[in-house]
DNA sequence: CGGTGGGTTGAATAGTTTCAACAGCAGTGG
DNA sequence: CCACTGCTGTTGAAACTATTCAACCCACCG
């Protein structure tokens, strides 16, 4: 009975500059609050947590997830820097927020936040859009979930975390483990790691470290995303990439 | 970028009584418009649409969807009486709205009804409460997206259909085709007619109706739901109904 | 009465999961 | 300094489950 996801930005970029600038009257209410650093692996705070406190994330990464009583866990999303965590209008918090790298958050009383909200018609109007884009992105992956092979769910969540950047040799920077990526596309680790391995091998990425995926040949990439057999998709590289494309 | 999609009350019955006396402020904004009837099949907006109006669900039942590039289909929530249909705070909606049943509905300007909201900060809270159990709906159905078995798949379905109906023999109502609950749940049609039969077989559930599942053994479901075993957790029966079993 | 849409069932296939082993790396402590 | 341990990730083989493709049933309708 919360709401405190806000982990799309469709039209504007997570750099800092931007950020502000498109949010100034959002971030404002937060400049003055001290960063608190939380280091990776911590608990912001549990589901079912009365939901007294709103954050911004200043730094870092964090996931929302919530336990299933047989123990399995769902990543319901990630939060990026930019994003709100804790923006409630029920007294409970619905998941669990832990830091998946070190974080730097600003904290905010709930109270306070919702009479801000309420005094400053701007600023409401810019929580109604969050929560909009948040719902948008609900249903993403919503939309992520329901593709059928681990092809296409992989690929497309790649492209979610490559979020609009452009051109060749793009590198995803992946701070969760493979285990975070699993349990948000609803696979198995192993699967992830294979489907990972089979991108490699065909030339379509490059996992230059742990927590990074260099995205080769951008269309390609896209073109399975849309359902495409990868086999077909990748045709111009057979196997393996010693042949380096021709627009990578 | 929208947000039309409401399809829990988690704490409210979704008969007209209670909806009226929960939502006196929200549902009199609707009361003076005169309800529109929809043929069952007709689409009431399509994805990318201008969102200038927004509706109030008074009876039957709606699908929301969207249309993956290749074909596929992907419903991301049914929308019952009592739910708003088009609140949006962007300009375009996010998904095609169809009408699953013959369906009536109250329709309302979009720019008025945010001026309504504007000028009422108890209306005000009311769609943020709504909108924040949009949110959990959406993240309901990740969780259950993510789920591994189609058996798990579709007693959580069946459950969230009977919505909080409790005691025995509960007549669950189905009105959307197989084919709906398939993509709803990101299965094939066949799978979700298979695990139905083996519900059935198993003494668990009976279909009177083609769309109709009444729930024989509710404490069975709710197990199955959880992530047990069918076989195991419908022991008592072996393959047969022929026994009842005590609870039921 | 044939056609159509929705639904069920069967058999073969294809894909993911499961279980298990192992590799790489960081941190720990003798 | 190096073995030891724990964690994360990769890979292999077998088991399993959902999908695919097909046939078929049934109710409804012109």
């Amino acid at each position: 009975m919360s709401m405190q996801l806000s982990s799309v930005q469709p039209t504007k970029r997570i750099s800092t500059h931007d950020a502000t600038a498109c949010a100034a009257n959002l971030s404002s209410l937060f400049v003055d609050q001290p960063a608190e650093s939380v280091a990776s692996g911590r608990t912001i705070f549990w589901e079912g947590d009365k939901a007294t406190q709103v954050f911004e994330v200043a730094e870092g990464m964090l996931r929302a997830l919530r336990l299933l009583r047989d123990g399995r866990r769902v990543i319901v999303g990630f939060l990026k820097p930019g994003d709100l965590v804790g923006v409630s209008f029920k007294d409970k918090y619905i998941y669990t927020v832990e830091a998946v790298t070190k974080v730097a958050l600003r904290r905010f009383p709930r109270h306070l936040f919702e009479g801000e909200i309420a005094r400053q018609p701007k600023l409401r109007e810019m929580i109604f859009s969050k929560l909009c884009d948040e719902m948008s992105a609900a249903q993403d992956q919503t939309v992520l979930l329901s593709r059928r092979s681990a092809d296409e769910k992989l690929t497309s969540f790649l492209l979610l975390m490559a979020n609009r950047q452009i051109g060749q040799h793009v590198e995803v920077n992946l701070p969760m483990t493979r285990q975070d990526i699993a349990d948000y596309l609803g696979m198995t680790i192993e699967t992830v790691s294979r489907t990972t391995t089979k991108l490699v091998s065909h030339g379509i990425v490059a996992v230059p470290d742990r927590h990074i995926i260099t995205i080769l040949r951008m269309e390609t990439l896209r073109s399975i995303a849309r359902g495409e057999d990868l086999e077909a998709a990748s045709a111009p590289t057979t196997t393996n990439k010693r042949r380096l494309p021709a627009n990578a």
